[in-house]
DNA sequence: CAGTGGTCTAGACCACAAG
DNA sequence: TTGTGGTCTAGACCACTGG
């Protein structure tokens, strides 16, 4: 017998996470192609690929034309973090967000951004530091390079008023980025301007922006101390 | 006039990153409804809907029934950040990974622990410590409590051998979690276990993982000083 | 109620890769 | 060459939600 009469890819999608689950299917197994399952299941085979997809997506099947489909032997988990704009992210917790600017200007970049951004030994960058508060107490620091070459509006725009955060995401293209996340200890600088102690521990992301071969910009964001960066996968 | 005779949804996608990009759809503003956008193109409305969907998976369009869709004024960026295997993570940059277990035990966990898993005053829960080694260097601190309520089996699995990140990969059902990523100087202990010096700055992810609404696990990675967890958006 | 996106279907052809 | 997933189509109905 068969035909549990499926009608949507998300009940396929919970029949197929069943399976794994209950190693019904093992890892490193093939399961049954599109086809078969359809039949199965009784409905189109697109209803089935949909499904098949979108547990593909969250890493647990693999796909490969012509060869089939396998329970994944090492699951890698995926969680997607979201980085909003930093304003929301204040006001979405009933803050008040301010902004102070530090310091903008042309100056050499650090050697690794200078690399990153493909800058020639004469070529300066836009530096713009800035401080994000919430309710009056430091949220996190900004710390910026753009690239003039690709960006060269960014120079004449008056960031004591716009913050570089929004402008950019607003007026750059749309692009890809790298990103990672480490932690540092505040050294005298950093303490004085996130109000807290030297050596304290600091989350940090830092995000390289492109727009196909062109760096936009390198910004490292450090949070203030106790900062949690929170996600769900 | 019009049909720029597009097939394939990965062209559609393409043109509405296009428009958008060049803010030929303001962002706040309503885009064409999907059936106007498959005349004008010239494809099947499905196309144009699977090409939408892609774009609004990525945070830039917001679509809502018999509302319609529009370009994000926040566009949030989204990183996915996989989560592998450790062993494999360090196997992947071609290092030896090594394992020793430090502690296993019942015992009474934290009141965050528990809360979150939700146990009863008089209920232990399994604790499993263990550094994970990269080319013999300490890399990453495991320090895990586990439900026994919803994963019994663990009790007697021998976890000198089998770590237990793997274990419960491979054993606890498919499961949904929170993640979160924060930074804590280093104590004495966890100096000494990672082979660093006290109060440095260690990156730490911690996840509670779920099935339905049964906690399974709860586990706090510290990686050792200087790691750095690298994603792309 | 009506307009919009969400999904399902049956059938077709395409693209990739193992043999 | 052949088997498998990837995609497209035209048409249909559903589901949500604003008016």
């Amino acid at each position: 017998m068969s035909s549990t009469e499926v009608k949507s890819w998300r009940k396929v999608q919970e029949i197929v996470l069943g399976k794994i689950s209950a190693r019904q299917w093992m890892p490193g197994e093939f399961i049954p192609n599109e086809a078969d399952l359809a039949l199965e299941l009784g409905c189109a085979r697109t209803t089935v690929n949909r499904a098949l997809r979108a547990v593909a997506e969250t890493g647990l099947l693999d796909r490969k034309r012509k060869v089939g489909t396998k329970v994944t032997t090492n699951p890698v988990r995926k969680a997607t973090i979201s980085i909003p704009i930093i304003r929301q992210e204040i006001e979405d917790k009933n803050q008040v967000h301010s902004y102070t600017l530090i310091e903008k200007g042309k100056y050499f970049p650090p050697l690794d951004v200078k690399a990153q951004m493909g800058l020639k030994g004469n070529q300066k960058a836009l530096r713009i530091e800035a401080v994000h508060y919430a309710n009056n107490r430091p949220y996190v620091y900004e710390d910026r390079w753009i690239n003039l070459s690709t960006v060269p509006k960014a120079e004449n725009i008056d960031f004591e008023i716009e913050n570089a955060n929004e402008w950019l995401i607003q007026n750059a293209p749309l692009s890809r980025g790298d990103f990672s996340f480490y932690s540092i200890n505040a050294d005298k600088k950093i303490s004085k301007i996130l109000g807290t102690s030297e050596g304290n521990a600091l989350l940090i992301a830092k995000r390289m922006t492109w727009n196909g071969f062109d760096a936009i910009t390198s910004v490292k964001l450090i949070y203030h101390f106790g900062y949690e960066m929170a996600t769900a996968i």
